[in-house]
DNA sequence: TTTT
DNA sequence: TTTT
């Protein structure tokens, strides 16, 4: 089908750590359980109520993959963009069941980190050469520098992240 | 929680004619069906692939109600944006499932026709006194004219586009 | 035209504190100035490098400003939902002149804290004199509860920060 | 600044052919004129109203080049996805100048054409071996093929769809 | 300058 | 002018 849009974006917080799997070829695969949440004040009673929403996050991305591995943690506020996919499978008594998910894969997938270095004292996020827990943003939306570009060497690598995260010399 | 986001923008096709229910009270309850695609190239055997994704959308805005009974028809190229949102229910096992939908409630919702108007000249899709089918599009965006709203009269009802289709007789 | 979408996301920081005007009529205007920022390594000279954008946030609705006006200070990181838009303007020559800013109007548009409480002082994010650090943030996504509007009070107000601001006494 | 986002979504239609200039090392630069439009009933008056936004869209992406070159003509309506970017510049008289243009650039840009193939038989904007003038669309999201994925080679070319475009050959 |  |  031409012209079709599939987007998810996400501002919530992570809920448990990470779950970080790897295929037989030895690609990450991470998964994270995320919440967002609204309130409201409920005009028939005037209480405050509140609902949380809990949304199951994939990523196949190898770059965020290993930013997820290293960064997030329990408790992180991150931006996550991605995909819904939903995905058939049989339970234990054969009958068909679906699952959706949000599925961070392929160039148009984002996960930034928005409560950055620190929470609480241990250095976790912030880390070394990263200059401090929000570093790896430096790969959430590169551009080529002009002079680089036009410098010309190919942009090499599947996605920005993982090549960045690889050879640390984006452009 | 502070600061979350819950978003989901699609661009698709609607598979089937919409089925609209009502509450109890009355209120009616859109159904949708919509499907995304994409396509690539294999890069091991070269040929073209493609996947659809099949979203379901629920539709509670009264307004958008109205819209999609009116003017949604199977085939219908739609952009939507809306929330995720997880019901849980009990199959007949007593088991516990969960369904994910794209749900339109609320202020931040948006549903609107892309394919609008008689292309190539027939009524087609949408209607009459529309200008063809994408006449609605008035309460899509709605602002109030600077004069207007100096005038002092508060916006009224639960939503612009329910308000519009009441008060003002938009179609 | 049917079928358009005017839409900007924005994820960054307050500049300086926000101005508010008020119209003749007393309405609210906020100004805000909101960096974006992303770095990157120059491919050709390994640097780090860094470019920062900023953007003129105008926020016309009304209980966004209370918002504002209340909550956001010099440095704070906001989630901001809003247009483009762009006005003419002719400078002391007489020469036409054109501004392009992201407008904060209608229902459409949403302003959220990301950092939540307390900047400088204790707090932290569970607070005070917030309702709790994000206590605005009810107002965020307002869902009508289901007995709410089952109850059958029409809705009202121009948009739900207003109404929410004016009738509900959020803060 | 860690965790920024600059992210525009329009739809709206091309007011004008595009225009393609090229940097002196060859690479593409397309410019677009998009209109998006609302409208809405002046609760005063009672009339229709209605205001259109012309936005700037400048493609860096050279994939996306492509695509505007062979494919985007007066009149297309498209989704664009960008990033707000503003300009300085000297007017003749030596004053600064601002110009805010949503830019088409790296991994995170996204055009796609939503009004695809032959409207009605016409060839009009669709084309050749496209099926239509949405074919290019395989360049738009494309995924990995897990098989291909698997194969290894690692995905090259700075953006998916100048690859795509040059080589044929995605992943 | 588009589109309805 | 923010933030890291």
């Amino acid at each position: 089908m031409a012209g079709s849009v599939n987007k998810v974006i996400l501002i919530g917080n992570v809920g448990a750590d990470p779950e970080i799997r790897r295929t037989q070829d030895g690609r990450p695969i991470a998964n994270l359980r995320i919440a967002t949440s609204e309130s409201w004040r409920d005009r028939n009673t005037g209480e405050r109520r509140e609902k949380t929403e809990w949304h199951t996050v994939v990523v196949f991305n190898e770059g965020l993959c290993k930013v997820v591995e290293q960064y997030v943690k329990k408790g992180a506020k991150l931006y996550i963009e991605g995909q819904l996919q939903t995905r058939k499978w049989q339970d234990q008594n054969g009958n068909d069941r679906y699952t959706t998910e949000v599925v961070l894969q392929g160039f148009n997938s984002t996960l930034t980190m928005l409560d950055g270095r620190g929470e609480g004292g241990g250095a976790s996020r912030g880390g070394s050469d990263f200059g401090g827990g929000g570093g790896y943003e430096e790969y959430d939306q590169p551009r080529q520098s002009s002079g680089g570009r036009a410098g010309g060497q190919p942009n090499q690598g599947g996605s920005n992240f993982s090549r960045d995260l690889d050879d640390d010399i984006p452009f």
